[in-house]
DNA sequence: TCGATAGTTCGGTGGCGGCCGAAGGATAGC
DNA sequence: GCTATCCTTCGGCCGCCACCGAACTATCGA
């Protein structure tokens, strides 16, 4: 293959509108799961996997599945960096200010959010930071974290259901879930889930109305520093 | 017209196999005509000519009339780096062993070629790494270089024509560019171009007719010895 | 075990765009 | 004027590829 060859292949790639809409949402360093992809770029899910294949082969991107979710994000600096030159060219400037609308609408969501049933977000990190730091949970392989004895006796002072988290035999009990704002992982699976409930239920923290995002309250906030030595 | 659009379009302009090959010809920085241009490209006039006026239409090109011939150039140096930035990417893309047979091919251009209108590939690389070691030259930025007291001194004593490459307020000065063979930066800009046009001037370098390659010629090697402190 | 959700693969369709032949300027030299 | 050269415009053909519907796989939660 000839360098010319090779130019015309990976321009041609981000030539197309809705890879390069794909492209653009992943200016902003994170990663986004296929159909928030799909969404963005106004395509179906069948479509948005195709063009998502062919720029993982082409190492434009790199993939990572969690869960049933598959996330995307650019492959390294030089991607962006091409990127950048070209949107330079149009006249258009871009990063790093262009973050998702949708992003730049939203930073309570950054802040906090529901994933499925557990927290995410800023507080989710914290969360796990401050448990993992006080030694109550330890990485266990890539893709668990283990309790510790005194994370159950921390737990269970706070009122976390672990003996109930424990009795879902057909669920994980404490996964690691990457956080796709913080880009680090959070406690998720039946512990998580049983944390997250602990939150509610003592009104630390509430679920808005139709939306991921969840508001910390100012007892939430108190908790979160007695409780968790944390400060968000 | 969106920045994901712009993107698209300007990328899909240089995603075709015929006019990367104009494109990549053209990054010699010279201008070139319509019919030297379909040659290399491997399409008839009446396509090129079609292509030519599209790339127009977008200023990647710039065209000017003399006599029957028409002269196409690169518009802007920013179309250059922007052709650097993708052909760096293509170095990635395909494992080891496909990508040296693509090396092989073009070792010389891979030594010294121009970029537009300053050097780039290993001559390149080794002139602005003389130029940090001594202290010449900064990083400024992400993007720039800024030209140091000795550099000033230094420039001067080679005929850099430093005070001409100031003058161009309306192109930047000093400009890192990522090289897509060494992938490193290497200076470009007025004061890139303006270096050059030195070794050029002084017989250190030969362009070579219908190509970007570059010739170092014997002087120019002992010049980059005595006056760099650097060998290739 | 079962339903719901995320993602992928496959097959068929439609449209965009690259290509060339033919014809039509424009310029230079005679 | 005439001719050769360089380049462009026009029209029609053809292939590639983006797209979607349908079906399938994998994972999660109950």
């Amino acid at each position: 293959m000839t360098t010319v060859n090779a130019l015309s292949e990976v321009a041609a790639l981000m030539g197309d509108p809705a890879r390069a809409a794909m492209l653009s949402l992943l200016m902003d360093g994170r990663a986004h799961t296929a159909s928030e992809l799909a969404l963005t770029a106004g395509v179906t899910a069948q479509t948005a996997s195709g063009h998502l294949a062919r720029m993982v082969e082409a190492s434009l991107l790199a993939a990572r599945a969690q869960g049933r979710n598959r996330f995307y994000r650019l492959a390294s600096s030089e991607v962006a960096h091409a990127i950048e030159a070209l949107m330079a060219l149009a006249g258009t400037r871009a990063p790093p200010a262009a973050k998702s609308a949708a992003w730049r609408r939203d930073p309570d969501l950054r802040f906090c959010r529901t994933c499925y049933d557990h927290l995410a977000g800023q507080v989710g990190i914290a969360v796990t930071d401050a448990l993992t730091r006080a030694g109550h949970i330890e990485p266990m392989g890539p893709r668990d974290w283990r309790l510790t004895p005194s994370g159950e006796l921390f737990c269970g002072r706070l009122g976390v259901d672990v003996p109930g988290a424990r009795r879902l035999g057909s669920r994980h009990f404490a996964r690691q879930c990457l956080d796709w704002s913080e880009r680090r992982p959070h406690i998720s699976g039946a512990l998580g889930a049983a944390i997250a409930d602990t939150f509610f239920r003592r009104g630390w923290a509430e679920k808005l109305r139709r939306s991921r995002t969840v508001r910390l309250t100012d007892s939430g906030r108190r908790a979160l520093n007695s409780h968790f030595g944390a400060a968000v």
